[in-house]
DNA sequence: TTAAATGCAAATTATTTGCAGAAGC
DNA sequence: GCTTCTGCAAATAATTTGCATTTAA
């Protein structure tokens, strides 16, 4: 994790009045600890993996917190659980596509797309807040070639809540 | 509901093999018979007042047809139920603006932003599929005046799963 | 006539919460 | 010391599913 990134959580939890303990900070490094997003339960995996005793409902508790801060977004991927994407720190901008194909989802930023999506909005009588897009498309060289790039490094699917 | 949408619904039935039942004409009515967004429950609730042997299973499990059939789609409006929007057979390409002040749903169409999102998209090397955009916002009235326009017609929220 | 569809109630699963003990400040 | 935070286990709530029965074609 980067000493800016750092800085601007331990200025948040300061901000919030709220206590470090080593829980929330195996947490917080996990959490930034990577560019993949996650589910809350790969969450756990991954603090767990630095500090034992993080429990699931200390993860489901510190999340909304991260969430609110705006350091950690929450991200629809169509899917049944909630994905977490730690990357709005490094990009504030971006945006993404799943790749129906591999399931891979490919992180973008366009100068064009923001600044249009600030003019609609405005012209609606609205101030922007939080936008997001979300484009679902197939890969075109699995089309043509019969193979797909990215099923190489195929997605992550996170197996089921172990209980 | 118009003709034009129960013609491609009545073809997407006959396609797909399945057959026709009180319920799921009950269903399908509720559903392209408003053009609000709803949630599971609502849709019971709506089909309800049409057919009352409509169970909640038979809406779960219509739901995915439609959704399967593009008619309807699934919306993320970052709550905690999906959302659906019966929208897409009239308007394929619309999207939605949030009100963070009154949690009205806006919804706009754009052409640029539709092709600029094709542009984007093949540059990536991709085909693009589904495009969702979703933008929160608040309501320059409010800052200004001190009072929403919107809150006038605050929208719907649907009371706690009676189970 | 027979495969598909239904309602019911139980199961599943992600997330939330009450509580008693632990720990940060 | 006092308040916040934690783990645990139970609760919650949306959605799914098994099964016996009904129904469309």
């Amino acid at each position: 994790m980067q000493t800016a990134v750092r800085e601007k959580i331990e200025s948040f939890l300061k901000t919030k009045g709220l206590r470090r303990t080593v829980q929330r900070d195996a947490i917080i490094a996990a959490a930034f600890g990577t560019t993949d997003h996650f589910t809350a339960e790969d969450l756990l995996d991954m603090a767990r993996k630095k500090e034992r005793s993080v429990s699931r409902a200390t993860v489901y508790r510190t999340l909304p917190l991260l969430v609110e801060s705006g350091l950690l977004r929450e991200l629809d991927l169509g899917r049944d659980q909630q994905y977490y994407d730690p990357n709005f720190i490094e990009r504030p901008h971006h945006n993404h596509l799943i790749c129906l194909d591999c399931d891979r989802i490919v992180e973008f930023e366009d100068l064009h797309m923001d600044v249009l999506e600030n003019c609609i909005t405005k012209r609606l009588g609205f101030t922007p807040a939080v936008k997001m897009i979300r484009i679902e498309a197939t890969c075109e060289q699995l089309r043509t070639t019969g193979s797909c790039p990215n099923l190489t490094r195929r997605s992550r699917r996170s197996s089921r809540n172990p209980r």
